[in-house]
RNA sequence: GCUGUUGUAGCUCAGGGGUAGAGCACUUCCUUGGUAAGGAAGAGGUCGAGAGUUCAAUUCUCUUCAACAGCUCCA
């Protein structure tokens, strides 16, 4: 007899080889039909494998992240044996479950190509299959036999893969009348996949190899039933509709010219004037915290890159230097505002009193980004980062991380972003040869970011190896309304530049010592975290930021200059109104406001001119009722000041 | 950068070897209308760019540029 240990603690007694779905059936039939994987131990494996040993046992379902990608990665077998039934003689590299869920599979299909009637003909092979409830059944094979296997075959990629493993390692699962090479685990057999979408095609190369062949890779997703596979569309849907190249269009927000460059995105009036509400409320909230605020050029000596490191590392895969016509001297588009902020701080000498020093600037940088990379406003060639670098002394560096995770979730919830994690980037276990700066320093700066990430209750990953090699780091990832994650603010500690600029001050003991340095960046770029607040928001800005707050619309010509004295008014009280002064029939207006997602309208005709109200109506609610001019700004006014999410 | 798909009016898109169409937007006129599209007329295009095939190319072929999807990369 075995003892198994379930989650909540009970352990129970088993005969030695019981499985884990026999276990399921012991406890509730039910949990059975629903069971998909299980870890035991830690390790998921198949819920058919036997347990020989007393273990911890978890039932993986549907609702567990594990057990979704075991269905998943299944998904991609039947994915598989669907093709070899339509495409005799189909070669298979890699079919794995991917994380933002769904699988994929890379063929080679011998030089035919496929497109989207295609893939609903897979689509249809899948769920005949899926029917025969095939068991996906595991063997273990010798490396000969496997080899041999594929051999016949003629698989390349298969055999490719098997020469790299041991002996002795290698498993072959069977699904009908499909075999593939795979470590698993796998759900219990085909008949969980009830809902299937093939989703795109794409080319792959042969283990992400350029000079490798171009393989067709098929995106798919499964679910265990129709009702969530519709869900999932319809949040594909409205994440196209999201989409902040498509609202930056349609909301007047940003530009893009071929003339200009790639990459290089140009602010139209609305959105320069989004983009300044966000710099000075930031702005604001630094200069409260001690910040100061500095101004750099937008480029730089050649060997102030040399002296940072920069050009060494990346000079080749930057845009090229300029020069100057007389001397020949080679000047580098700022790609980091850090090198300019270490100058900075060697413009006067410092005492240990004078630390930290912050010095803050909305420093445009520009990179070189492969072209295929270019993406809207998340991946471009010059943007602006939301830059601070903090210079202090090691013992500083706790209470300074304490003071810009702060400053982090506070721009997070006046943003609305209320669901966060933190990922700590810490050095290898293994290998610390290729990190710069003492052990001393490194433990005191990893023990000072995970112990103020605790102190602030953040939800926190910890990932080794994960560090840059001038130091370790703090990330911020949001998840948006849609619960799609995005990386944004930024906080790393730096013990290479002081190093490389020789910064110094003179402490107590009237000795120089070498401060440390703290990048840190909320937003990340504006640009970047724009783009995120579009789609987060679906265009539908806070109030405080909406480019226009107002629109006023004049029932007819007659109510014009009510109208224009109603504009009047807000202005004086700061507020941004426009009228919409058209000819055009009330019914019109209005719709062209709600879909320019413009917050508040102010229906005016001669029933509000002779009582001095206004008719207020919010986007997307509709209509508030009537109200004295005095009552509608302090609407706005505690809306703007509270700086509420729109809905 | 690599592979694939796409490129027609400001936007969304149809068409197709004989130099072009719709809806919305725009301009003018009529309409002065009470909570999501009032009516009419008009203007607007080297059909992404270059070359080739052809009597004739926006349409076919090649090259190139760009966008999109994915791959590789990212201080």
């Amino acid at each position: 007899m075995i003892n198994i240990t379930l989650p909540d603690g009970a352990v129970r007694q088993y005969e030695a080889g019981v499985t884990a779905l026999d276990i399921a059936k012991s406890i509730s039939e039910g949990l059975a039909r629903k069971v998909l994987a299980a870890k035991v131990n830690g390790e998921v494996i198949d819920a058919t494998r036997p347990i020989t040993t007393d273990a911890t046992l978890q039932l993986l379902t549907w609702t567990d992240t594990d057990g979704k990608s075991t269905m998943w990665h299944s998904s991609a077998h039947l994915m598989a044996e669907a093709l070899e039934a339509l495409y005799p003689g189909v070669k298979l590299g890699y079919g794995p479950a991917i994380e933002g869920g769904g699988f994929y599979y890379d063929v080679d299909l011998g030089g035919r190509t496929i497109n989207e009637e295609d893939l609903r003909k897979i689509e249809a092979k899948m769920v005949e299959l899926a029917k025969h409830n095939s068991v996906y059944t595991r063997k273990e094979v010798s490396k000969a036999d496997a080899l041999q296997y594929f051999t016949e075959k003629g698989d390349e990629y298969k055999i490719e893969t098997i020469h790299e493993l041991a002996d002795g390692s290698i498993t072959f699962y069977t699904q009908g009348g499909f075999t593939d090479l795979c470590r698993g685990p796998h759900i219990p057999n085909t008949g969980f996949i009830k809902a299937i979408k093939l989703t795109n095609i794409a080319g792959a190369y042969w283990r992400g190899n350029e000079k490798n062949k171009m393989l067709t890779r098929i995106y798919g997703i499964t679910f265990p039933n129709q009702k969530e596979l519709d869900e999932h569309l319809a949040l594909i849907e409205e994440a196209k509709k999201r989409d902040h190249r498509k609202l930056g269009k349609e909301l007047e927000l940003f530009t893009f010219s071929e003339k200009v460059g790639l990459g290089l995105p140009m602010w139209l009036p609305k959105g320069a004037l989004l983009r300044e509400r966000l710099q000075r409320f930031l702005q604001e909230a630094q200069m409260a915290t001690g910040y100061l605020p500095v101004v750099t050029p937008h480029i730089g000596n050649k060997n102030l890159y040399v002296t940072s490191g920069h050009y060494e590392k990346y000079g080749q895969d930057s845009f090229r230097p300029i020069t100057t016509p007389e001397e020949g001297e080679e000047f580098m588009l700022k790609p980091m505002n850090c090198p300019h902020h270490c100058e900075l701080y060697k413009a006067s000498p410092k005492s240990y009193k004078d630390l930290p020093v912050r010095f803050a600037e909305f420093g445009t940088v520009y990179r070189y980004e492969q072209h295929g990379e270019l993406h809207g406003l998340t991946r471009v060639r010059g943007f602006t980062q939301d830059d601070a670098h903090l210079f202090c002394r090691p013992d500083q560096v706790k209470d300074e991380f304490m003071k810009v995770i702060d400053l982090v979730l506070y721009v997070f919830n006046s943003l609305g972003f209320q669901n966060y994690t933190a990922q700590v980037s810490l050095r290898s276990k293994e290998d610390r040869s290729k990190y710069i700066g003492t052990d001393e320093n490194w433990e005191l700066a990893e023990q000072a970011i995970i112990e103020s990430a605790a102190a602030k209750g953040l939800p926190t990953v910890v990932e080794y190896g994960e560090a840059a090699f001038y130091g370790p780091k703090l990330d911020f990832m949001v998840k948006d309304a849609l619960g799609r994650k995005w990386q944004l603010g930024t906080i790393q500690v730096d013990y290479n530049l002081p190093e490389r600029f020789e910064l110094e001050y003179i402490g107590a003991d009237n000795a120089k010592h070498r401060p440390v340095m703290i990048h840190r960046a909320p937003f990340g770029s504006l640009e970047r975290f724009i783009a995120v607040l579009i789609e987060h928001c679906g265009g539908k800005f806070p109030l405080w930021l909406a480019p226009t707050q107002v629109k006023i619309l004049p029932i007819s010509d007659k109510s014009q200059e009510y109208a224009e004295k109603v504009a009047a008014q807000l202005k004086a009280a700061d507020i941004r109104a426009e009228i919409d002064d058209r000819s055009e029939k009330i019914g019109k207006k209005i719709r062209e406001a709600e879909l320019a997602k413009i917050p508040y309208m102010l229906v005016l005709g001669e029933k509000e001119a002779t009582d001095n109200l206004v008719a207020v109506r919010r986007q997307s609610k509709g209509d508030l009722g009537t109200m004295t001019m005095d009552q509608f700004k302090e609407l706005v006014n505690e809306e703007v000041v509270n700086r509420k999410p729109f809905e």
